[in-house]
DNA sequence: ACGGTTAGTCGAAACGCTTCGACAGCCGGG
DNA sequence: CCCGGCTGTCGAAGCGTTTCGACTAACCGT
């Protein structure tokens, strides 16, 4: 293993001059760097990893905190993974993805000086690693949001826009008793943000439109779907579309229609939030989904971070992205005219044709 | 950031000797050990993990790298990546998830010093990664198998065994016409391990029971799946089982069953191989599959890396794991007795009722 | 012609740890 | 009683970089 020494040696010049041409910390000649590089060409020289973390005080290691359950990552998180990775690459950094499960294990991480800095996924509204990082004075960035974010950085899902979306082309395909599928009651209780916001949302989307906002929760299984699409036709049997907010579930959902006679998109329009490609062509007929930005998410949270890792500028970086519709075969024009609920109104708030 | 320094100062004694309190390479008092813990606690020292790696050359980092494809991590590899990472975090090792596209990044890695050993997952037959990290004289454990082993530690799955289990489960409930739905024509043309291994051991189960073997390929989606399915009718309208290798083309299989109105299982029962819980259970109804050992693959990998990285001791480990077969709702006693092709026999080998 | 920059290079001091050689006691065997 | 061998500790020499201060030579404006 050929050493900065031996560089210097080969090429006649200083250990200090061969470091500069590496790092570009300090001005050298044509010359000189052309003799340093074709010296290190020769040797086949690598930098050693450890000495120049410890002599820089950086690693260049960048980390992905990802809490691994046993469920897996979805292609969703994948996507945000190779963006996250491909962004620092390029950048020269490594990324190291670190199930971490236990905190002790993040604190040793980051006080071992090991990680220059951390992006977090599944931020939780109260998430001990985001203090358990500040405390380490590591920076980071957050994929999510936790509840307070001032003087954080993140990129996130816009949940408002996304469902608003959602909403507006299934009223736009006639659909008036759409019925939303989330995340489980205690997840929304809990103030896990995705559920939270996308409730919300589609409670501002549906009254906008005039239309009575019906929401059912689900477990994450496929179990809990098929629960939840009971309990749906048991509280509106004239449900003409679902929206659904829960890749676990939704299969189950589908199951549970085709158990039933119902037909998708014939009977019932279906439409996933928040889901891949992959996921959507799974089932049958493949879902009309919004697509989640996968790999820019992780890109640009990359990116934000190690402008925060190298400037020491503390300017925080706070971003929304929307989803973007994909329309498959899991919705089609309403069948029926049905009767609205609630009395009055046609379409009072101008909800318009669909659109952005 | 307190350093060694500071401890030795405080516990009154020399930096060497704080260090042998923290490695335990030479003998230490038991009154000495006692105030140099002392020291650490009061400081919340940490040792810095760059000096360290530098100083010993060891890094305590080994990485499990992983072919990250677009369409992201099953549940089945997830289970991998948790039992390496908890073996490593018991031994006091960091495990790093790198998802390496690249070779020369890989390279870049290895040569840097900075791991000090890698599991690989989805080892290819001829895989460029090994000769690779074989150069750079990383030490190495694979979770599958290259076409040539000798030499190298691996731990894999007994693909023998299971498709023997699932196709005993299959024969024992009457099942006399079952098709094998492997991966795509290509992987199997390419070598892939995991296809070639199971279609040889599918023939030999089958031809073991006095069965023909049918074999179908399949793309790895949906699509493919339902083509396989397809394709798996003409040639065998009267097949009463699906064993099926490929958990991209399961849904579009099932899909297709559906369209077409045969029911799982009463008309037709499924077995997924190679499958976990959580993917079993999205099916409607809940798949038989043949668990994987996820978890203690990677765990055993793990282990069997930290002793050559410690020991330099050369010994390789090479291991088999079966999967399990976990019954669910797709498989039931064969609907109909069905005119067996090929003649002769009456369950010639004596395969008896399933079991382990 | 002269001080003041700037470009280009060097030597040496960190960085925080491990590890080697040395040495002081102390024990037991001959 | 002496020697060889433990046990327990210390000081110092690395490990392979980065980075700081210093120095030379060329170049600027005046």
């Amino acid at each position: 293993m050929a050493t900065m020494h031996d560089v210097a040696r080969l090429a006649r010049v200083s250990v200090s001059t061969v470091s500069y041409v590496l790092t570009g910390t300090r001005p050298i000649s044509q010359a000189t760097r052309a003799k340093v590089l074709a010296a290190m060409a020769e040797l086949g020289y690598q930098p050693n990893a450890m000495a120049r973390g410890l002599a820089s005080r950086r690693s260049r290691i960048v980390s992905l905190l990802m809490p691994m359950d046993e469920r897996g990552l979805g292609a969703t998180e994948t996507a945000f993974v190779t963006g996250a990775a491909a962004a620092a690459s390029a950048a020269g950094y490594h990324l190291v993805l670190s199930p971490v499960g236990d905190l002790d294990d993040l604190r040793r991480l980051a006080s071992q000086r090991m990680l220059d800095g951390a992006v977090l996924m599944e931020v939780q509204v109260e998430d001990e690693r985001v203090t358990t990082l500040q405390e380490a004075a590591v920076p980071l960035v957050l994929i999510g949001r936790t509840g307070d974010t001032t003087g954080l950085s993140y990129v996130d899902i816009d949940f408002d826009q996304t469902v608003r979306e959602a909403v507006d082309h299934l009223v736009g395909l006639g659909h008036r008793r759409i019925v939303y599928v989330n995340h489980s009651a205690a997840a929304i209780a809990t103030g896990y943000g995705p559920a939270v916001r996308t409730r919300d949302a589609f409670v501002t989307a549906m009254t906008g439109h005039g239309l009575e906002p019906l929401m059912i929760p689900a477990q994450d299984s496929a179990a809990g779907g098929r629960a939840a699409l009971a309990a749906a036709l048991a509280e509106a049997p004239d449900l003409s579309a679902v929206l659904v907010m829960n890749e676990n579930a939704i299969f189950g959902i589908l199951g549970e229609l085709t158990n039933r006679g119902l037909a998708v998109p014939h009977d019932v329009s279906v439409v996933s939030m928040v889901t891949s490609p992959q996921v959507a062509e799974l089932a049958t007929p493949a879902l009309t989904a919004m697509t989640s930005p996968g790999s820019a998410l992780g890109r640009i949270a990359v990116e934000a971070l190690l402008r925060h890792v190298e400037n020491a500028g503390d300017a925080q970086h706070q971003q929304l992205l929307p989803c973007t519709l994909e329309v498959r075969g899991s919705t089609s024009p309403a069948a029926r005219e049905v009767a609205v609920i609630g009395g009055d109104h046609s379409d009072p708030t101008g909800s318009g044709p669909p659109g952005t």
